[in-house]
RNA sequence: GCUCCCAUCGUCUAGUCAGGCCCAGGACGCCAGGUUUUCAUCCUGGUAACAGGGGUUCGAAUCCCCUUGGGAGUACCA
């Protein structure tokens, strides 16, 4: 048995790191096609090398309008930047491969011309139908060494049939010609060395009947033309890697080197993440919101949700990589240092919408008040309210530990901007006692006579105030709290008065009292 | 079915390549306690895993084999 070994081109500064990120453009792109996109970037970076973007839009029937552009502002949102695509640029325009046919045609007839590749004029039903009883008898069809023998195509028809055939403008498609009795042996950066029999592979369209090639062609091709040095992709690919080497073997070129990324698993049971998980679990699968352009159907995103993008790009490097270190927070720099493709792991990754969560608090409590201030300023505007920004600095200061996302801010603080209008019933209960009217009537006068409202002032006073007039710490402030803000939580009671005013908390104690009695 | 890939706490993972430092470490979550005028934060502690079975070895989470489980692919889709 011959064997055909595909060996690791040894990584030289001569040979330039170049690696690409190859999206269809068939709808928005999920979180795993993100992080797909972010590896590349980082190993780019790491290596000093180059990040392509080429887009594969082969398949005119899945052509979704919106989804290019999707995918490029996505990207850009993260933070993933390209040396050379579509909007960049670059010596090997263009990038996108619809706009590449010619290229194709050209190669595709030198593999024909060389025996590599042959013409089969079987039709999409003949094979649908090959398949169906190939299944019936519990078995599979498999276009190959065996049944190409029995087929349409130019290994069984006369030259003169096929030249007849090709003349008249029958429908055909170009296949691969599997070589017979291989052994094709793959180094995996990520999963080692992989064999596979090449008798258990099968013959391959590679140029379909609409005059496009198929991925396989183009992405050889591509991938050739563009000077590419490692494909990173995910997982998915990985069964036909065979073919891919093969097809390099066909032209007499030098493989890339491949690294089958791990995928990323649904949070709940198994199975690959999918558009669909999103929606039932509650979390966004995808980068940016999606309006569907044809059934409108609108899926969520991360940057609507509220996360921030080097949150999400955080979380989403540490999912199938790890550092060897116990450090858990990087900035895009400190990922582009860390990151190694030896440290990707090789079993999928079930996805955590929780700990995205906790990422993203993270980053929101190390923003400077002022930043988180300007961000929160746009959601008091949507709901009416007009409040200075040195005010608003003060209050997310007080409460930004609580949150994850700027948009709760407003549940965490409303009270600094309105009077509460009604007083939690269990709070009530617990709180509020037939002395607790006489004892905050006695606090408001207190206050009202105080010179200076700061925080500090407000403490001092309280506490003396209570201490001379034999009250209980806990009776006072905890019912003093449920006139200030409603309920019983919040951030420390005197700095809450004294961000509000001595005025509004004079104001908030004499409503309490006349709705609570 | 067939081909290929994978397998450590509920989840993300360290440790596996170079076997002993691991009756397995960290993080998220969860639970409890402490701090606090409340809630949250914070602090402390706890919960919880080497899928199973055979080998090899003085010694295995680590190496080998089998089983089981999971995943991917199996299109004129990418």
């Amino acid at each position: 048995m011959q064997t055909v070994a595909y060996l690791c081109k040894k990584m030289t500064f001569m040979n330039e790191v170049r690696v690409r990120f190859a999206p269809s453009p068939t709808g928005p792109l999920h979180i795993g096609g993100v992080r797909t996109a972010l590896y590349n970037y980082l190993f780019a970076r790491k290596h000093g090398g180059k990040m392509i973007l080429r887009i594969e839009d082969t398949d005119q029937t899945r052509f979704v309008p919106g989804a290019e552009a999707y995918i490029m502002d996505s990207l850009a949102w993260c933070g993933i930047q390209f040396d050379e695509g579509i909007r960049e640029g670059g010596v090997h325009a263009p990038y996108r491969q619809s706009e590449r046919k010619e290229i194709y045609t050209l190669y595709c007839e030198q593999l024909i011309r060389s025996g590599h590749a042959y013409y089969a004029f079987d039709s999409t039903e003949e094979l649908e139908h090959l398949r169906k009883s190939a299944e019936a008898n519990k078995t599979t069809f498999i276009y190959n060494s065996q049944s190409r023998k029995n087929l349409h195509n130019s290994l069984t028809l006369s030259p003169e049939t096929v030249e007849g055939y090709l003349a008249s403008g029958k429908p055909y498609v170009v296949r691969f010609l599997v070589p017979e009795k291989f052994e094709v042996v793959m180094d995996d950066i990520i999963r080692g060395r992989v064999v596979v029999k090449s008798e258990t592979l099968d013959d391959k369209v590679l140029f379909k009947s609409d005059g496009l090639p198929t991925y396989h062609l183009a992405n050889i091709i591509d991938d050739h033309l563009m000077q590419i040095s490692h494909v990173i992709r995910g997982e998915e690919w990985l069964p036909s890697l065979p073919l891919h080497v093969l097809l390099y073997q066909a032209f007499g070129w030098e493989a890339p080197l491949f690294a089958h990324l791990p995928l990323l698993l649904k949070p709940d049971g198994n199975g690959k993440l999918s558009k669909r998980d999103g929606d039932r679990l509650g979390f966004p699968v995808f980068p940016m919101r999606w309006e569907d352009p044809f059934s409108h159907e609108v899926s969520s995103g991360y940057r609507e949700s509220g996360y921030y993008p080097d949150a999400f790009v955080n979380m989403l490097a540490l999912l199938g990589w790890n550092p060897g270190t116990e450090q858990e927070l990087f900035t895009m720099q400190e990922l582009i240092d860390a990151f190694s493709l030896d440290r990707v792991g090789k079993a999928g990754s079930k996805f955590d919408p929780e700990k995205t969560k906790w990422f993203n608090h993270q980053y929101l409590i190390r923003k400077t008040n002022e930043e988180i201030a300007s961000d929160f300023q746009h959601v008091l505007i949507e709901k009416g309210i007009q409040a200075n920004s040195h005010l608003i600095i003060k209050v997310v200061g007080l409460v930004k530990e609580r949150v994850h996302f700027v948009k709760e801010l407003w549940d965490e603080a409303h009270f600094f901007f309105e009077t509460p209008e009604k007083y939690d019933e269990q709070v009530i209960q617990k709180r509020w006692k037939p002395e607790t009217p006489a004892q905050m009537q006695g606090l408001s006068t207190m206050l009202l006579n105080l010179p200076v409202f700061d925080a500090a002032a407000i403490d001092a006073a309280i506490k003396t105030w209570i201490e001379t007039s034999g009250y209980g710490m806990g009776a006072i402030m905890n019912a003093l709290r449920l006139l200030m803000v409603g309920t019983s939580k919040g951030p420390h009671l005197a700095d809450i008065m004294a961000l509000i005013g001595k005025e509004e908390t004079i104001l908030r104690i004499q409503k309490g009292l006349e709705t609570l009695h």
